[in-house]
DNA sequence: AATCTTATGTCAGCGTTGTTGACTTTCCAA
DNA sequence: TTGGAAAGTCAACAACGCTGACATAAGATT
């Protein structure tokens, strides 16, 4: 894992996609994607006072209506007290509502309000609108390497809820 | 676009890749990758109490050794004031010499030292080898859509930056 | 020579979002 | 009834963005 510079490949099949030079252009390619990716929502955030951890907040909420807290923190990967501050703000302005568990008092539902919708279907608009510009001029064909690029990059828990999330929605 | 529920496009040629459920699919897949994409080189800078800030300034200081500050602040995009504290910890730790310009002597030049190049090389091989692992998952055509999709998702200047980039390291 | 501009560095302060630790309340279940 | 899980809260801290203000050096222009 520490070889020095790795020349190339001497097997016979072309593995010319794995020379550490392909593998840094990989690298750049997701840090600069990443920042385009983020950089619509960031603008509509930004208008109403929220961050990131918001839209990720609004998203999942979104996609999961009545999902616990429990839930969506093994989904963000954040600590809860991090989930509860950014929960709070949502609640208090009106976004997000908190029901308490008919059958596990402990537990809190959570649902987004007209207002949470409203906004969550802007930023998701947004991140869409360019999504969906890439997928166009990339084509079909490319759009499915990319996808299973991404889930290979995942960590495997990480992969079995993205697959659980996408088997849900589908 | 704010039309609601996008339903089967009318088009003769599939469009399924660019129905709103699609989208969405790839904006999670795109999420959770970029986590995985980062977990193993966040470890290694945890151990020495850097952040992912140090990693980027690391990262294209190699890339382009000699670089000036200006160079950086418009590959990284963030403010002089948040990259100079950055640079600082890293030229008083030691990783990072920054030399006054011999033509303009108004510019530095930043080099990494022994020690630098170091750090750079440990993280680069921990970010390579998840990316590595995921295009040897993927295969050769599957790597090729990714970086179509990424690149088609980047901003234009920075899509330029990124180009600039891969040339002059090829 | 004086002035404008550029490149850089630095100080102070602030906001978002992550962290750990400690503590409480609620409430299911053994 | 007691243990532990779920949820919430408070405090403190760190990384890393930001703005604004100011200083210095030096190239560029008038």
């Amino acid at each position: 894992m520490a070889e020095g510079t790795r020349p190339t490949p001497k097997t016979g099949r072309s593995l010319l996609y794995l020379t550490d030079e392909q593998l840094r252009r990989g690298i750049e390619a997701m840090f600069f994607a990443y920042r385009g990716f983020t950089a619509d929502p960031d603008r509509i955030l930004e208008e109403h006072g929220y961050g990131r951890a918001h839209h990720r907040t609004l998203h999942f909420i979104h996609r999961a209506p009545g999902t616990t807290v429990n839930n969506l923190l093994s989904i963000l990967g954040v600590t809860k007290q991090s989930l509860n501050r950014v929960l709070r703000t949502l609640i208090t302005d009106g976004l997000v509502e908190s029901r308490v568990g008919t059958q596990d008092k402990r537990e809190r539902h959570l649902y987004l309000t007209e207002t949470g919708s409203e906004l969550e279907r802007q930023l998701s608009d947004a991140q869409r609108e360019r999504m969906r510009a890439a997928y166009r001029a990339a084509g079909p064909e490319a759009v499915a390497g990319f996808r299973q690029v991404l889930e290979a990059m995942m960590d495997p828990d990480i992969r079995r809820h993205f697959n659980r999330l996408s088997d849900g929605g589908a």
